[in-house]
RNA sequence: GGUCCCAUCGUCUAGUGGCCCAGGACACCGGCCUCUCACGUCGGAAACAGGGGUUCGAGUCCCCUUGGGACCGCCA
C-alpha cells in the first residue's frame, strides 16, 4: 500500500464531543498502525455558524487525547482560491451552472413538494438558462446526471448502490461566493491526497455526489470507510440530552484522555475479548476489519468502570501530578502549595484502587488533609458511643505515648487493646475509621493512620472521645 | 414521502455454515476474600426481532416482514 493518509475534518460549529472524537481517534489509529500520515482540517466554510473558540476547543480537546496530527490544522477559509479555480473549471466546462433561484423560492417549492408528498428536489430549472434574469447573484449548482446508478464501494458496507434519480443538481457554491461541503470535501480530500475517507456513515448518502464530483475533475478517488454511529440510551443521535456529549466535559469529570479513548475504541470496533487497551496496544491492534456496521449505544457506566480500571493501571508518580489540579478544586490545596511527594503518594496510592475518576479521588482524600473532619450522622450514632468508648479512651492513652506512628506500630497498639477486651479488631477498627475520617469507608486503618498522622490523629479520637461524653 | 444503511443478553460485543442447547465485558443479583469500602475472585439471571427459503446442517447465506437509524439544505 502506497502511504496511508488520512484526515479529521470537523466543522468549528460545537465543540469536540463524543462522535467527533471517536471518528478522530479511528483516523488517528488508521494512521499510526500503518505508519500514516493523519491531518486535521477545519471545515469553516460555514461562516455564520463556525466560530474561534470552538476552533480552540477542538485543538485543545484533540491535544488533551493525545491525538496528535501531522498536517494542518488546515483552514477551508484560508483555500478559497483553490476551490474557486476548480469550480471556474467546472463551470467552463459546463458541469455546473449559474443558478438564481433564491433561497426563499426553494424552500417554498421544498415545502409544497412535501405537501404533495413529492420529494423534495431541485427542479432543474436553471439548468439551460439563457437570459439570467437581472439583479440576483447567482449559486452555482453541479450538474448530476438523471438516469443511471452510482455505487460506493466502502470498506465496511461493501459495495452501495444509489440509483441516480434521487440526486438533483446540488448547490456547490452559494451566491455569497462560498464554496459548500459537497465540493470543498473533494476538493481538499483531493489536494491533499488523502487515501481513505474514514468519517461517521452519516455521510454514506453524500458520498455518491461526492463520487461525480471526482469524476468529473477527472480525480481518482479514495477508500471510502463509513463508520457507525453512536447513540444515546434511546437510541437517537447522540445529543445534550442524553447528557455530557463534550469531551472537555469529561476531562472535568476526572476522565483520562486514555480511558476515553480506550471506551470510545471498543464502540464500534472489537478485538476478540479484550476489553482494555493501552494506546499502544490499540495502534497496534486496530484495523477497518474489527469495525461492526451496527450503530452503538454511548454507556457512560462502562466508560466508568474503564476510567477506574486505567487509573488504577497509572503509575502512582503520574497519578499524584494528575490529581493535584483536582485537590485545588476541592479546596484541599492552593496552586502554589507544595506537597511533600512522598507522604503525597502514599495517599494517592492508599485510594487509587477505591476511585473511578480523579474528581472521586480528590473527594475521598480530603480527611487526609483537612484539620477538622466532619462525622457522617449514621457512622457516628453508630460507632461513636458509650459502648466504643473505653476502647478510644485506652486507645488514646496509648498513642499518646507512642513515639513512632507507623503501620507496624500501630498495629502493635491495637492489638494490645484487642487482647485487653477479647474484641474483634473491627470493634475497634470502626470506632477509630469514624473518629479519623469521619465514616464508615476508607483504606486500611493502619494507612490511613500513618498517612494522617500523629498530632491530627491524637486531636480527632480526643474529639471523638468528647463527643460521646457531651452527647451522653 | 423517497433513497440508503443496520438488526446476537438492558448495553458494548465474540461468532465469517458443523467447535454455539451461543462466549467475553459493563450494569444487576448471590458467595468468597476482609478492620470498613473498594480491588480481586467464584457463581447466577439475561440474547441470535419474526416468517419463509438454500443446505445433511444456519446466529452465520438468500428473500420478505417488522423495528431502528441516516440522508434528501445557498449545514457539515
Amino acid at each position: 500500500m502506497d502511504e496511508v493518509r488520512v484526515r479529521f475534518a470537523p466543522s468549528p460549529t460545537g465543540y469536540l464531543h463524543i462522535g467527533g472524537a471517536r471518528t478522530a481517534l479511528f483516523n488517528w489509529l488508521f494512521a499510526r498502525h500503518h505508519g500514516g500520515v493523519f491531518i486535521l482540517r477545519i471545515e469553516d466554510t460555514d461562516r455564520s455558524r463556525s466560530t474561534e473558540e470552538y476552533i480552540n476547543a477542538i485543538v485543545d480537546g484533540m491535544r488533551w487525547l493525545g491525538l496528535d496530527w501531522d498536517e494542518g490544522p488546515y483552514r477551508q477559509t484560508e483555500r478559497m482560491e483553490i476551490y474557486q479555480s476548480y469550480l471556474q473549471r467546472l463551470i467552463d466546462e459546463g458541469k455546473a451552472y449559474y443558478c438564481y433561484c433564491t433561497p426563499e423560492e426553494l424552500e417554498q417549492r421544498r415545502q409544497e413538494a412535501i405537501k404533495v408528498g413529492k420529494t423534495p428536489k431541485y427542479d432543474g430549472r436553471c439548468r439551460e438558462l439563457n437570459n439570467p434574469p437581472a439583479g440576483r447573484t447567482p449559486a452555482v449548482r453541479f450538474r448530476m446526471p438523471e438516469a443511471g446508478q452510482t455505487i460506493v464501494d466502502d470498506l465496511i458496507h461493501g459495495k452501495v448502490a444509489y440509483p441516480n434519480e434521487m440526486f438533483d443538481d446540488f448547490i456547490i457554491m452559494r451566491s455569497d461566493g462560498t464554496p459548500t461541503y459537497n465540493f470543498v470535501v473533494v476538493v481538499d480530500d483531493v489536494d491533499m491526497r488523502i487515501t481513505h475517507v474514514i468519517r461517521g456513515d452519516d455521510h454514506l448518502n453524500n458520498t455518491p455526489k461526492q463520487i461525480h464530483i471526482y469524476n468529473a475533475l477527472g480525480f481518482q478517488i479514495p477508500k471510502f470507510a463509513h463508520l457507525p454511529m453512536i447513540l444515546g440510551s434511546d437510541k437517537t443521535r447522540l445529543s445534550k440530552r442524553h447528557g455530557a456529549t463534550s469531551v472537555q466535559a469529561y476531562r472535568e469529570m476526572g476522565y483520562l484522555p486514555e480511558a476515553l479513548l480506550n471506551y470510545l475504541a471498543r464502540l464500534g470496533w472489537s478485538y476478540g475479548d479484550q476489553e482494555i487497551f493501552t494506546k499502544e496496544e490499540l495502534i497496534e491492534k486496530f484495523s477497518l476489519e474489527g469495525v461492526s456496521k451496527a450503530a452503538a449505544v454511548f454507556n457512560p457506566d462502562k466508560l466508568l468502570w474503564l476510567n477506574g480500571q486505567h487509573l488504577k493501571n497509572t503509575p502512582t508518580e503520574k497519578l499524584c501530578e494528575l490529581v493535584k489540579p483536582f485537590l485545588q478544586k476541592e479546596g484541599l490545596i492552593e496552586s502554589d502549595q507544595q506537597v511533600d511527594h512522598q507522604w503525597l503518594r502514599k495517599a494517592v496510592e492508599s485510594q487509587k484502587e477505591r476511585a473511578k475518576t480523579l474528581v472521586e479521588l480528590a473527594k475521598v482524600m480530603r480527611y487526609y488533609f483537612v484539620e477538622e473532619i466532619e462525622y457522617e450522622e449514621d457512622a457516628k450514632k453508630k460507632f461513636l458511643n458509650e459502648k466504643t468508648l473505653p476502647y478510644l479512651v485506652d486507645l488514646l492513652e496509648e498513642l499518646k505515648r507512642l513515639e513512632q506512628f507507623t503501620e507496624q506500630t500501630l498495629q502493635e497498639v491495637f492489638s494490645s487493646i484487642i487482647n485487653k477486651y477479647g474484641i474483634k479488631l473491627k470493634q475497634l477498627a470502626q470506632p477509630v475509621r469514624v473518629a479519623v475520617t469521619g465514616g464508615t469507608k476508607s483504606p486500611g486503618i493502619f494507612e490511613v493512620l500513618e498517612i494522617v498522622g500523629r498530632d491530627r490523629i491524637i486531636k480527632r479520637i480526643q474529639k471523638a472521645i468528647d463527643t460521646i461524653r457531651e452527647s451522653s
